[in-house]
DNA sequence: TACTATACCATGATATCCCATATATTACCA
DNA sequence: TGGTAATATATGGGATATCATGGTATAGTA
């Protein structure tokens, strides 16, 4: 499982450790490395291993060229993943698109997400989770304003 | 598994060559090379290895041999596919009925899908995917990857 | 013979491998 | 407990291999 953060650099070759605490935890059965693709919610690179996106890609195709339905996000998901090999001291290279997509230049910061982690621009991360606190401090703050007001609907 | 997108050249010979990537992932047994036929949805072409083939072409045997579908099928996937040998090189010469069918010249781009690729005009290609992940954004994706996510550790 | 298609060879760019080093972490022992 | 050795890890750079691509030669065909 995929805890806690890490910020390393990118170097001139768009190489980036990959935490070693993360390495632990990614099934390198199949393919030793990373599948990586842009997140569809924010400024930042999803991250998982070969075995879950293939659990992924295997509940999109179905292997029929006919359904209507499946085909665009087959092709949005699939189409726009990167296979990112370890190197041999457990580096992977970030390809421009993504680096551009986060806005990652020299750092980066790994955020774990449990069974999957992120790939972030570590201001945009750093500011991100600022906001996410002080919403979730509303949302509580509003929660008990409206439990405590008698009127429903 | 086919993931990720490449764009490559086609040289004045109609030569292209397949992603190495995706060589790795191409049955060989039966027939080195690659089984190419033109897309129902979508102004492009069609991809898979020999293998995948001959188990689409058993899963239409399964169908009532009078059928109208069966022969709607038959007909215009097995009698509409190329056989593309490699080359020593890894490449393929694309048919100049399925170039033009997909708006292909100078330059096609390989886009992953699992357990097939497909092959794209790259403008043309550029253009929907656009258009595809504006669409589910709007819906749930989150929903789709979060149901296969049920791994343990 | 002319034309097409396939096999073979060459090359530059890129990505991969391999080794080196500094820093941080852990293990060990007094 | 404190100090030191051993190990693991992040990072850098150079060597090597792979790959995309272009071209030429040979075989097949009409």
């Amino acid at each position: 499982m995929f805890l806690s953060q890490y910020t390393y650099k990118v170097d001139n070759k768009g190489r980036i450790s990959v935490p070693a605490d993360f390495r632990i935890g990614i099934n390198t059965k199949f393919f030793n490395g990373i599948i990586a693709f842009r997140s569809y919610k924010f400024r930042a690179i999803e991250a998982l291993d070969f075995e879950k996106m293939k659990k992924i890609a295997d509940s999109l195709d179905d292997l029929d060229f006919f359904s209507e339905t499946k085909n665009d996000i087959t092709t949005s998901i699939l189409s726009d993943s990167y296979k990112l090999p370890f190197d041999g001291e457990g580096r992977v290279c970030l390809p421009i698109e993504l680096l551009n997509f986060a806005g990652i230049k020299t750092q980066a910061t790994f955020v774990g997400r449990g069974s999957s982690f992120q790939i972030w621009n570590p201001k945009a991360f750093k500011d991100y989770l600022q906001n996410a606190r002080k919403n979730i401090k509303k949302k509580k703050l509003s929660l008990i304003i409206k439990n405590t007001s008698n009127d429903n609907k």
